[in-house]
DNA sequence: TTGACAAGTATACTTTTGTATAGTACATTA
DNA sequence: TAATGTACTATACAAAAGTATACTTGTCAA
């Protein structure tokens, strides 16, 4: 890709921050008062930018530039749940701390969500402030980590259906099984199936 | 928020894929000329559309319009690195085999990077397949986890300076650990400190 | 030294575009 | 039952905005 010259860099930079602050990209005139020059040497500048391939134009469209480059690739926002009240909407606002833009090629299926992880009963595979990506659903298959809501409270175990009743079993060997009989299991709900895990390990010298 | 009427949610949904696909919003007119309307009556969807916090829009600008929700949080592209050549430049665009755009949050600094792990060395906190995250530096703090360049070769240990020499150790304790004397030690090339992990479980029975 | 490119000024022309005016029809709700 | 909101048509106007014409100045490489 062809080089930019400082004022070109300037107005590219102008046309990202004004996308990112408005929403929408600038007009000629706007990128030209921006420098205080005339229309016809903004449009030069957008037009050598497009040549070198730095910008979408659309030819005689108000507004009608896009951004080559920092084509973001594809995101979803993908919810991060506090603390899971037992009430029936997971995914209902009041449950949402927060959102974070994740790569769609992560996130695969619609009901898809985050948890930061506070338990040690899944260490060492998930340690505690893990984030975990969770997808929506009420049955996993024989030994895959769940997020499970016993007594209230979402914790992560590995779920076996054994004859007549549910196995919780965490990898940390420090954690004895939870068995539940048929009746019991009643009250178990499995939340979701744990798709992955985001560890930070910035400032940590064990992780 | 409040509801959207089928025909609302018609129109969000047009701008939003206009928006994804065009990359600048449509105008009143666009939207009209979508749904076989006059713009006035697009005008109307779209104002109906502000009142209700969906979207945001600037009166009288053209193309003036942004969506409220997706305002996707801040976004950077992190690159991909295949194959670490020993040549110098290590973002080089022939080591990137893709980017994906990571939630700014997760992304401290500029040189950051991310690598697929392949050896076994540092389990269990890190797995083959794993992505992780490096932010590139020539040193890190004793213990910490490192990408090393030893033999061309790029691979995860903690990195220990011993006096006079360096010792590499996986958290795998099936690796021996590498000691290099002060002048072997030379040819050792930090690349980076891992700064976090990510790890897809789908599949995968164990983790 | 001649052309190519960058970076401008100044004025004008023509679409594009948001919006206003003036209605119609049909729900739902207080 | 009157008011409010939704969902339109049809026409028109003035501002916004891309672009064209006609120049000027300076730099840099062939």
């Amino acid at each position: 890709m062809k080089p930019l010259t400082e004022r070109q860099q300037a107005v590219l930079t102008f046309v990202e921050e004004f996308c990112s602050y408005q929403g929408y990209p600038p007009t000629v005139r706007e990128v030209a008062a921006a420098f205080g020059i005339q229309p016809r040497a903004a449009a030069d500048h957008l037009a050598a930018l497009k040549r070198k391939g730095y910008l979408r134009r659309d030819p005689g469209v108000s507004r009608g530039l896009s951004l080559a480059l920092k084509s973001v690739g594809p995101v979803v926002e993908v919810p991060v749940l506090g603390r899971i009240a037992a009430g029936q909407p997971l995914l209902a606002s009041e449950n949402v701390e927060e959102t974070l833009p994740l790569p769609s090629s992560w996130v695969r299926g619609d009901e898809v969500f985050l948890l930061k992880v506070t338990g040690e009963s899944m260490a060492p595979v998930i340690l505690p402030e893990d984030l975990v990506m969770v997808r929506s659903q009420a049955r996993v298959a024989r030994g895959e980590i769940a997020v499970v809501l016993v007594d209230d409270e979402a914790t992560l175990k590995r779920v076996y259906e054994e004859a007549g009743g549910l196995v919780l079993k965490g990898d940390n060997p420090d954690f004895t099984p939870l068995r539940f009989s048929g009746e019991e299991a009643a009250d178990i709900q499995i939340l979701g199936k744990v798709v992955g895990v985001y560890r930070n390990l910035e400032g940590k010298r064990h992780g």
